[in-house]
DNA sequence: TTGCTCCTCACGTCACGTGAGGTGGC
DNA sequence: TTGCTCCTCACGTCACGTGAGGTGGC
């Protein structure tokens, strides 16, 4: 004999589960209490283990009601059934996983022709007049006010890792020599 | 410059989409025409198709909406991170299929135990006080009155179908000889 | 009296579908 | 006038979760 929040502590449900589940009709207790409190027996907990096995398998409620109070040559045509729509499903979730992948490419693509790298980088700065000289000074101003963004800037277009440290440590060279060091 | 009913046409959607779509928020008609109706123009219906984008990729409606409107420095980890839920997604399916599957043998598993083997019969006929000969005529019976459901029932029993075929063989033979033949 | 469990509504969720009752344009 | 589309509520779906307001047993 169980009340509600025993019942639903058992199986590791919630007290409204149990609740709707009366609601629904697919586990209704076998009797009240004077106190009007719901009373399940042994049975009605038998019957909750096969809602609660049936559960797992992703049935539906109505479908597992029809399926206890009915007699059970319907059982295996029914579930056979539910594991062609589980196919269907894993198929479009798939399919999903597959849009999602080309919206990552695609996003990529794009951030790729939208951002500069180096060579667009260099165009445009030797377009604005800047020769070798004034581009150093201009990573070396670079590194110092904002060294971190720097460094990110210059991996960011796409330049090795051994470039990137060679152009930072020459900037800070710089740096130390405009200090008079 | 469409109408509702126009721009779902154009999209495959149904007009009630497109009409819950507006009162979420999600795209709003850029204006309304005279008589209140919705005008829906170009840049609304690329944002639609950005919509229809997403969701294929199976994404919320809200995050969506907060995706289109936000700067999209956000989209590749959003993206990223339904890439994860539909793994999971995925995951739980399957391990529903693996419930499915396991209820199906175990059915069949009860039914094979419920029903009877070859041993299980032969037991129940000789407790009936059937010899050797009795049984025969069993047999003979059988194959003469409903010779299908005979074959069914000895294949039931989990016999191979060499003996299954020397049975009723047997069986046809006594039938034969007991015409006169 | 204090906690605890119990009770019965009732509303919210998500992405729509489906009327109901009424209006506007060809 | 007849169809057609349009409008705005409002309710239903599925499996619960979450209060709100109140009662019973240790």
């Amino acid at each position: 004999m169980f009340t509600v929040g025993r019942l639903a502590r058992r199986f590791g449900l919630s007290r409204s589960t149990l609740l709707y589940y009366h609601s629904i009709g697919v586990l209704r207790p076998s009797a009240r209490s004077e106190a009007n409190y719901r009373v399940y027996t042994e049975a009605d907990a038998a019957r909750l283990e096969a809602i609660c096995r049936y559960r797992k398998a992703g049935l539906a409620l109505q479908e597992i009601r029809s399926l206890l109070d009915a007699p059970d040559d319907r059982t295996a045509a029914i579930l056979e059934r539910r594991l062609e729509a589980l196919n269907d499903e894993i198929g479009q979730l798939r399919e999903q996983q597959r849009v999602v992948v080309r919206l990552l490419r695609s996003r990529a693509l794009r951030r790729e022709t939208r951002s500069m790298d180096k060579a667009g980088w260099v165009a445009i700065l030797r377009a604005t007049g800047l020769g070798e000289e004034e581009m150093l000074r201009w990573h070396v101003e670079f590194e110092r006010r904002a060294p971190e963004a720097h460094g990110d800037f210059l991996e960011s277009l796409g330049i090795g890792a051994d470039e990137v440290a060679r152009i930072r440590s020459r900037s800070r060279a710089e740096i130390a020599v405009s200090r008079g060091e």
